[in-house]
DNA sequence: GCGCAAATAATCGTATACAATTTGATCGCC
DNA sequence: GGCGATCAAATTGTATACGATTATTTGCGC
């Protein structure tokens, strides 16, 4: 994430307890997708790695598991999330139900200000996408999911935001695991489409494009349903 | 909550960690009014009231804080969420964003033993606003709050579910702090129009009656800034 | 009597220790 | 050689302990 989103988008205190510090690591590298669905993620192992005790990193993979990014099951330990076929759909009916909404709201209240930061953020992000390498291809899916949570920071509506943030997240580890081509984001510029019908004042047209949006996202997923996913799960690690 | 809505509401395991099982008795708490906004909820005591460590204590007022219920102040504490105005309206704002979908979702879904298992709740809602006592009000808070979060079930997006659980809990807390007349429910049976409206096919008008009772709960609320909240919030302790 | 400072008490943040459960392996038996 | 039971290793569940931070109280000076 670049800086000038960064001010948009975060909105907590300087001082992080060390767990929240540990969580987010976590969280990124999964959203980044250094973490790959189904890894394990023991509590001594988390631990050793941020150096801290268990007690943190126990602490860390728990918050995780509340925002639905990993799994945490008794007694077996933390997994990253495998989110089933079924799941998958239901994160993307979820963003299809709120992101107009979300939407209309951001309009209504948007600055021009606010409006040169969106175009700033499209700009990195067609640079990252014409750009080669695996950091490129990372910060490229991270710039794509920060679109959709700037609007949700501009409609001022902060638990709107947190629970964008989830759908964001898991909506990476979705297409991570389902995705068919190489990158999500289309040849088109849907999100510089948005923008634009938001800077005409076209709201329904922007709602109309932002379904769409979500719709090409979900339609480049295969989520035909795995025979013995499970046994398969345990094959593929 | 009545064992018919139970069966409908609850997807968990039967065999919950001792964490899970303080986090619920805490929930319940609040969302039935049996703590207000503001209180302390110190770990120790946390603990020795339910005889287990101070680990499973602060992890269960963690898990609280993620839904909003509970709010955790570094090195000072956890209280029981005492939304300010601003963040009451945000609470509705989300529920007016999202119910109407929900309802959508729930009326092209729901099936004949579903809806009568809706009618049994608002006859049993019915039932608890007549009588009479502290028990009986308490009833009819959760009551109330279970219409909403069976049509979410119903929806079939437990995603979308769990969402609409923490804003019907933290709308219970804003109703405690800023709720004006004794009771919420209006005089109309407004749960009992919007099944009947489902039961008709006529979506529109259930999404109109229920952005119609939502408004009419919010304004039933008095938001208005106190001024010297901070203050006032330490004497009422 | 009032205000400020230092000591005290209470509470949280984190680490470590022990118990319980699960997983994997070795050994014996069929 | 295959199958099952028992045992060992690893991992999680929970409790306790200690250090750090904050709130309170006490005592002194004015």
């Amino acid at each position: 994430m670049n800086s000038a989103a960064n001010a948009l988008l975060t909105t907590e205190e300087p001082t992080e307890t060390g767990a929240q510090q540990i969580r987010d690591a976590i969280r990124d590298a999964i959203v980044e997708r250094r973490l790959s669905p189904g890894t394990k993620l023991s509590e001594s192992d988390v631990g050793n790695l941020f150096n801290v005790s268990r007690t943190l990193a126990r602490a860390a993979l728990q918050a995780l598991s509340y925002e639905g990014l990993v799994s945490v099951e008794k007694n077996r330990g933390a997994f990253v999330a495998y989110p089933s076929p079924d799941e998958a759909r239901q994160i993307f009916a979820a963003r299809r139900l709120i992101e107009p909404g979300i939407l209309r709201e951001a309009a209504a209240r948007i600055t021009t200000s606010e409006i040169q930061h969106l175009r700033q953020l499209l700009l990195e992000e067609s640079r990252l996408i014409s750009e080669r390498g695996q950091t490129a291809r990372r910060a490229e899916i991270k710039a794509s999911g920060d679109f959709h949570l700037t609007l949700a920071a501009i409609s001022g509506n902060t638990i709107m935001q947190r629970f964008m943030e989830e759908l964001v997240a898991r909506s990476s580890l979705v297409i991570a695991l389902y995705g068919q081509s190489t990158i999500s984001s289309c040849g088109h510029n849907e999100h510089g489409d948005i923008v634009s019908a938001i800077e005409a004042k076209d709201l329904d047209r922007a709602c109309h494009l932002m379904l769409h949006h979500i719709a090409h996202i979900e339609a480049d997923l295969d989520l035909r349903e795995r025979k013995g996913q499970g046994l398969k799960e345990a094959f593929d690690l």
